[in-house]
DNA sequence: CCTACCGATCGGTAGG
DNA sequence: CCTACCGATCGGTAGG
């Protein structure tokens, strides 16, 4: 949809609003503090993107793609569950963690989507979890994880990686690829039927 | 601070605030929202609270008392620390599955809280967050858990017994104590030394 | 608890 | 990309 063009003022507008919405929320953030962080007016950013929410758009669906291209090669690699869901979980950690606040504004700002995008949305979302469940199925199917409820451990495994957007820190100690081993050794053990 | 009175107008205001925060986030939510909601005229709001924020401040801050009163006392308990993490995340669930929305709006419009009630709210988390690392700490010095970074072990656990508030249905399949325990199962075991 | 209103700010537009 | 502006809505108040 977007051809190169490093930096475009377009790219600032999109790379201050991300920032932006992070901070204050997609509500509580005006077109006029954007304006002002971009070194423009306001009334100028209408040249670039015809409403706010075309702003909210443009990253949440820049993410949602993202995240479902990331998944879906994993699916129908020749490992076993185990070794999938470690994947998965890996790179997922590592969209996210390319955009720390992209990825926030993804999960917490989505709601004031408007129709239709609200629905695409939100269909995006289900098939990226649905490739997630699909991993965990398989794995309670062929022996490797030991839970009932796959529905369950998806929310719970779901929920400590979308965290990290919330306190990952690009210059910190923790790397992208450590965050992921770290939280799929614990994950991974704790759903596991084998005791190594 | 407030004397019982059950369902005063006061109490309707916060309930629907509550639900109106939850659902729309505090600054998109207007006070004629919440006023309609209430069946009163939007100025009227004001004889019960003397601004926006005063009602955020109720909600935040009755939540992070609760929080912070239901851990403290398994501290102290003579108990092993597997058994204190268990107890603390359930006490937890017990707490967020009483007022689901009031946890949401907890977990993510406290943002909004302007000084020095902010300093004071991430005061009181810090505090809390600040008991359930004793716990994992205890359990590494005593050889029952087998990790070694604790703070991260402590954002993993809360992370997912947090997002509970964003799936629980109070007339779901799971009640509260079951979550408590299927979420402990997994995150214990996934960080145990033991191989029980 | 309502009526009637305040100044400020919002998202967005016209015309250049 | 700016200037100048629109109608709508915001949180909040005075006076009863």
């Amino acid at each position: 949809m977007e051809v190169a063009a490093p930096f475009s003022r377009k790219d600032k507008i999109i790379q201050q609003a991300t920032l932006l919405f992070d901070d204050k929320g997609y509500s509580a953030a005006s077109m006029r503090d954007l304006a002002k962080e971009v070194g423009i007016e306001a009334g100028s950013l209408y040249s670039h993107f015809k409403s706010k929410e075309s702003i909210l758009q443009n990253i949440c669906f820049k993410m949602a793609t993202e995240y479902v291209d990331s998944i879906r090669p994993i699916l129908d690699l020749p490992f076993n569950s185990s070794e999938k869901l470690t994947l998965a979980i890996q790179s997922h950690i590592r969209v996210l963690t390319q955009d720390p606040q992209a990825s926030s504004v993804f999960q917490q700002d989505w709601k004031n989507l408007s129709q239709p995008y609200l629905n695409e949305f939100i269909k995006m979302r289900e098939e990226y979890e649905e490739a997630f469940r699909q991993i965990i199925a398989e794995g309670i199917k062929n022996g490797e994880f030991g839970i009932e409820d796959e529905k369950f451990v998806l929310l719970t495994i779901l929920s400590s990686i979308n965290w990290t957007s919330r306190w990952y820190k690009p210059d910190g100690k923790l790397k992208p690829d450590q965050i992921a081993k770290r939280l799929s050794d614990i994950l991974i053990k704790g759903i596991s039927t084998s005791n190594k």
